[in-house]
RNA sequence: GGGCCGUUAGCUCAGUCGGUAGAGCAGUUGGCUUUUAACCAAUUGGUCGUGCGUUCGAGUCGCACACGGCCCA
């Protein structure tokens, strides 16, 4: 069942009176089928926009003409005036000539019939108009697709949020924007597989329906395998697998995929989203940092072509390195604390919640309440990248204990724009102290803390084969687009993002 | 979950104090035909998100709901 937003008459024929617009073309194409096949796939365009463009464009008028170049393209026509008409394929968009005069009989009736979002195929020749705008003058052509809905506003494209989100297909026909955001989005992508191959991982692909769910703090989602009557969860991350797989000796393996959380919905949060998981043998959590800094700007300068990135008003530059911070000493820094004392009780920290006004539960450790403190005070104030260091044992289940201070982990968080970017530590490979870790999970989990870790005893076999030092880490890959991007909601970088489904009124 | 804003023609938007619903684009008909948001003339198109209420009368006021956007948690 599909509905749409405000109906209203562009519904089908079944709901009663089908929008005009619509039915006009639909008695076009009618008259199409009673002539011939009404969507024939035998027209294959020996050239594409773009690449005209590319070859034919810097010769002036009368060497174009000199050269009589003849081709073909196909696209759909998104403008036409006068006896001009736009196609526009792939990522390009082409002129043509011709008009009423251009074709005769069958040709002529077809052309006149032609509506913006119809998909053409034509021949003929390339030409530069008078006001020097490559032009192909069209001999013959095609109509291989009738379109049978109205194209939004020629000028102002399709505004409304919702229905960009809900009808991505309308949107990438008329907003380049949102063209350009996507193709960007894939050429990170690329980038980042490039650069891991470059360095000796190897991309793997683990499961993403497991029956324990583990590898972060979250809530999953539910599902169930009718065959073996078995409840099964999404994954909420791919870490527990992909360590085994260091166990099993693929030193240095990542994974880009799609994680599932049974949260709210934001303009950071959509219930699936994709991350990038990689972990290295024989490395440490400090080696991540470097990587992290190597990577972010490699990926600026492949797909910006510049170290410098922009988000919301503010810049980065990432050929330089990164603020590094630990947890107190961004407390310090960003809350004008000076004692250390503060930190150095739960009830100390306790009091320097209350002074913040920051909620928190009594049964918490205080390394929980002072990730609380961080979250709320000190989190929205990191605009420029930053890593955070040393977080608390509490809230770090699978990262390594520090050999100086066994309360914190040696691991870190890139924070760009208010963001949490990339998590990353060293690995715990002790499979007695992760078998405690887990245990306490699970009593979290018992006194009502829906998003702690379940006990996985397979993750701990694999341990007590023997992981080698290791140092692992996940960056949000919807998050990084949308930094290189510049956008402000992660549904800008989602070419669907997850929606509310609408109702049939009556 | 809370606050604010939005929902009117296919699209983009106006709509005054509550008094018969408007424009541009798109569409249709004709003209023009090397234009650049092409142009000229004529013209079609509405369950004003849904429901209930107030009123002689609701796009407009009130309540509820749906969906979305922004901000907050």
């Amino acid at each position: 069942m599909t509905t749409e937003h405000n109906d209203n008459a562009i519904n089908n024929t079944d709901s009663g009176e089908e929008n005009k617009l619509i039915a006009a073309r639909r008695e076009k194409l009618t008259a199409i089928r009673e002539r011939r096949v009404a969507f024939p796939n035998d027209f294959v365009p020996l050239a594409d926009s773009a690449s005209l463009i590319a070859d034919y464009d810097a010769f002036d008028k009368e060497a174009l003409e000199a050269k009589a170049i003849k081709t073909s393209v196909a696209g759909r026509i998104i403008r036409m005036r006068g006896p001009f008409t736009v196609i526009q394929d792939g990522a390009a968009q082409m002129q043509l000539y011709m008009n009423n005069k251009s074709f005769a009989g069958e040709q002529a009736e077809e052309f006149k019939g032609l509506d913006l979002g119809d998909i053409i195929g034509v021949e003929g020749e390339l030409f530069k108009t008078g006001k020097n705008e490559l032009t192909l003058r069209v001999a013959n052509f095609k109509l291989l697709t009738k379109s049978l809905r109205p194209l939004p506003d020629k000028h102002k494209g399709l505004t409304d949020m919702e229905m960009r989100y809900r009808q991505r297909y309308v949107d990438l026909i008329v907003n380049e924007d949102s063209r350009r955001i996507f193709a960007m989005r894939s050429k990170i992508v690329r980038c980042i597989r490039d650069y891991f191959e470059a360095h000796q991982f190897m991309e793997v692909e683990t499961p993403m329906m497991q029956v324990i769910p583990g590898g972060a703090t979250a809530r999953p989602f539910i599902t169930h395998h009718n065959a073996l009557d078995q409840d099964m969860y999404l994954r909420v991350a791919p870490e527990l697998f992909l360590k085994r797989l260091v166990v099993g000796g693929f030193d240095r393996v990542f994974e880009l995929n799609r994680n599932f959380r049974n949260e709210g919905l934001s303009t950071r949060h959509n219930p699936e989203f994709t991350m990038l998981e990689f972990y290295q043998a024989y490395a440490r959590y400090t080696d991540l940092i470097d990587l992290t800094e190597d990577l972010f700007r490699t990926i600026a300068e492949t797909v910006l072509g510049t170290s410098i990135v922009h988000y919301q008003g503010s810049e980065y530059d990432f050929s330089k390195p990164f603020a590094r911070l630990s947890v107190i000493e961004s407390i310090k820094k960003y809350c004008d604390v000076q004692d250390d004392a503060a930190f150095a009780t739960k009830e100390s920290i306790m009091a320097l919640a209350d002074g913040f006004g920051v909620q928190y539960d009594k049964s918490w450790g205080k390394g929980k309440i002072m990730m609380e403190i961080f979250d709320e005070k000190v989190e929205h104030q990191l605009d420029q990248p930053t890593f955070i260091t040393e977080y608390p044992i509490e809230v770090s289940p699978l990262a390594r204990r520090n050999e100086e201070n066994p309360e914190i982990t040696d691991r870190f968080e890139l924070i760009i724009g208010r963001r949490e970017l990339a998590n990353g530590f060293s690995e715990l490979n002790d499979p007695e102290d992760q078998a405690e870790r887990f245990q306490a999970q699970v009593e979290q989990k018992d006194s009502g803390d829906n998003e702690a870790m379940h006990f996985d005893e397979d993750y701990i076999r694999a341990l007590e084969y023997g992981m080698p030092p290791t140092a692992g880490e996940g960056i949000g890959i919807d998050r990084l687009v949308m930094l290189f991007t510049d956008s402000a909601s992660i549904k800008d970088v989602l070419l669907f993002p997850h929606m509310r489904p609408l109702h049939d009124q009556g």
